[in-house]
DNA sequence: AGAATTTCTGAACTTAAAGTCAAAATGTTT
DNA sequence: AAACATTTTGACTTTAAGTTCAGAAATTCT
């Protein structure tokens, strides 16, 4: 049955996510992603070819999470605004809770061409997805943005470098995060006036500030 | 002279530069650095301990610029937004303009403790300032926001993810990304209203947006 | 149970890049 | 020019991590 192997594959993938949690990405190595399974390394090759085929995997469920977000936003949404902020806070969720979101920092240099094409299409069908959605907002004249290929880049960096410094004993859960940060960049689209939530939750200018242990180190 | 010798040394970090603008950081190799210069590998030992020390060295560098950009916000801005905006641009165009901005993908790691620390606490002192803007800015009735620690990592997430899309030959110059992406950033702050200029140019809903040859790729 | 298949092991192999160093080349001082 | 200091070379060593594989262990099939 390929359905224990696939089981088996999805273990080791998510133990990849597992050490981007604690370690470094710099010192991702396939002994670490082993041992973290209690398996030996030589036999992570009896279910993927190479190390770049295992983080090629990695990358495929990390997008996939994302434009599972960008079709839920598409069709739980009503206005642009609506459909943004869901996909924002569905995409940031995905990247802290599934904890793939590390992936995001390797380089797909050594991926094998092949893979690496495809997963930059899914990609950038994400960044698509959300230039879609700004200019539908601009157009309805409920956002502004000089450009908005430059104001997708704007959010969905400061997304991808969550991982850097989330700390999943830290401060904040990613629901916070994901409301807080979605909200800012919202409000750097919104046309002044405009509020894109369906219910009346507003945003007070001095909602209480959390008291955030001073921990200031990512690396 | 160490003068003769701290030029070398200048010229090995600025080539350290040019390598992460073309080629991508899992290929930065010390054959690659010594490459750029025409010089041999074994002859870099000679002006640094090891790699990690150079690498040390860039990342020292990139915040130097960050840090002038703080001071010169600090002096030359009056209120919080102006001085949050001259920031951002600045801590932008460094990124950009001087090259180091690539440095900043790479783990710290392997660097030696006692330089992580002073790195550390150097580039801590940006988000501080950033921070610190932020909070004047709230006091003051100008920004509104929910966290100021988050939005300072929404906004320098996303600055320092710039050198994974930007490229030299791109659409943009350093300096429109630098305008477009900071007055995004400072309208995600600004209370509904308010405007940050001295002077009159302001966004128009429907600026024009250049023409991007839709090459959709980052690595 | 015995055969066939799948899964796993661990030691050996390979590779790529970092780092070393004695000696050569170059530059400087007296 | 001789002595001294600085800089550069290139071949060599080391290191760390990825990869292979023959055979052992476990599982499934008949």
């Amino acid at each position: 049955m390929g359905d224990i192997k696939d089981n088996r594959r999805d273990a080791i993938l998510r133990s990849v996510a597992n050490v981007l949690r604690n370690s470094r990405l710099s010192s991702l190595t396939i002994q670490q992603i082993a041992d973290e399974l209690g398996m030996t390394k030589g036999n992570l090759y009896y279910y993927f070819k190479d190390k770049q085929d295992i983080l090629f995997h990695c990358h495929m469920r990390s997008t996939e999470i994302s434009l599972r977000a960008l079709s839920d936003a598409e069709t739980l949404g009503r206005t642009p605004p609506e459909k943004l902020h869901i996909l924002l806070v569905r995409h940031i969720r995905g990247i802290i809770d599934d904890g793939f979101g590390g992936i995001l920092q390797t380089d797909l240099d050594k991926i094998r061409p092949a893979h690496r094409k495809l997963y930059v299409s899914k990609r950038d069908e994400l960044e698509r997805g959300v230039r879609r959605l700004i200019e539908d907002g601009v157009k309805a004249g409920e956002f502004q943005c000089a450009n908005v290929k430059m104001a997708g880049f704007a959010i969905l960096g400061g997304i991808n470098w969550i991982p850097k410094w989330y700390r999943p004993n830290g401060p904040f859960t990613s629901a916070q995060i994901s409301e807080q940060m979605a909200g800012f960049y919202l409000r750097g689209l919104l046309v002044a006036g405009h509020e894109w939530r369906s219910d009346d939750r507003k945003l007070s200018p001095t909602s209480r500030q959390p008291d955030l242990a001073d921990t200031e180190t990512w690396r």
